[in-house]
DNA sequence: AAGCGCATCAACCGCGGTATA
DNA sequence: CTATACCGCGGTTGATGCGCT
């Protein structure tokens, strides 16, 4: 009896196992994606409803790009909706196809502490004889301790405007740092989908692109944000001249061979990864690479009959 | 080969908002 | 109206993998 209620009341905790996701996969089968602590009152799981929920949102939900590194116009739009919204994750992450709270909240951590680092690093050593990447000097940023990961209310960016232009020394020679509205305005083709349209309100991103998910990442219409709220100084430090092979280096994660000067694209980023980049990572799946395509095939047909039909703009 | 540091990711915790009894 | 449960979000932490020395 006592024995019986201590299971009952054990709650489990860490890594989830492959029989629970398929229970969890079961209940939001039949009863679709609530009801996360009946899980537990039922006996299904020995999980929280908190933990299930989580669980579901950020390794079980479909369309999720597990696995799948930033792309750059992702990257872009994180910097954008970041300086707009602040860390209000899950409303950035409504803007990214299949990309959770939580990825955009470690991609900013991430993005944060690369950049700390960096700029301690030039702060400390000023001229290092052995730097693979080459570490920019900033002369006139304001600050160099690491920016704050700090709450804020919408529309109150997470730090104070800086003015442009900045400028730090490479290689004995100054250079100037613009900001990224300018420099995008001036040298960046953007993929129309992105630039086209300019509405007032933003709306989150809702296109599930199926088969060409992970080939093609459509954007959603952002508007130009003025100067000071569009690049606050914890984004604008990541913003030297980015046709620098050491800005790719230092601060875009992709291979940097994919980089093809010339190309469609004037600065010649890669706007899409190609599929055979994309590396879905799920439990035992982890580093084994697929396409999306074959990842949607794990799912079973049925199971998004829960969902809510995609709206698609390309259908009226 | 071992040790170390760093990056990334998955999951937990605490808090606030909302729904319900 | 209030108490409670539930849900969602943001911050944090621990585990793991990888590259460098």
């Amino acid at each position: 009896m006592h024995g019986k209620k201590e299971q009952e009341d054990y709650i489990r905790k860490g890594p989830w196992k492959a029989e629970e996701d398929e229970v969890l996969l079961n209940h939001v089968k039949k009863y679709g994606p609530r009801d996360w602590s009946s899980i537990r009152s039922k006996g299904l799981l020995h999980r929280t409803g908190k933990s299930c929920r989580l669980r579901w949102v950020n390794k079980l939900r479909p369309n999720l790009k597990n696995g799948c590194k930033f792309s750059l116009e992702e990257e872009k739009v994180v910097i954008e909706l970041q300086a707009q919204f602040g860390n209000r994750w899950a409303k950035i992450a409504s803007y990214l196809s299949g990309r959770t709270d939580n990825d955009v909240k470690n991609f900013w951590s991430s993005r944060q502490k690369r950049l700390a680092r960096i700029l301690h690093t030039s702060a400390t050593t000023p001229k290092s004889k052995k730097n693979k990447t080459k570490v920019p000097t900033f002369l006139d940023v304001p600050t160099l301790e690491a920016p704050k990961l700090s709450s804020s209310s919408e529309g109150e960016p997470s730090s104070k405007p800086q003015s442009y232009p900045l400028e730090y020394i490479e290689n004995s020679e100054v250079i100037k740092m613009v900001s990224l509205p300018d420099l995008m305005k001036s040298q960046i083709e953007l993929p129309t989908s992105y630039t086209s349209h300019v509405e007032q309100e933003l709306t989150p991103f809702e296109s599930y692109k199926s088969t060409e998910q992970c080939q093609q990442i459509s954007f959603p219409q952002i508007p130009e944000l003025p100067n000071h709220l569009a690049f606050p100084m914890e984004s604008q430090d990541l913003l030297p001249r980015i046709d620098e092979p050491c800005f790719i280096e230092d601060f875009c994660p992709l291979d940097a061979s994919e980089f093809e000067i010339g190309s469609q694209h004037p600065i010649g980023f890669p706007f899409f990864e190609s599929p055979a980049s994309y590396r879905i990572g799920t439990g035992d799946a982890i580093g084994n690479t697929k396409s999306c395509d074959s990842f949607f095939d794990d799912f079973p047909v049925d199971m998004f009959d829960h969902m809510d039909p995609p709206a698609s703009p390309s259908n009226h």
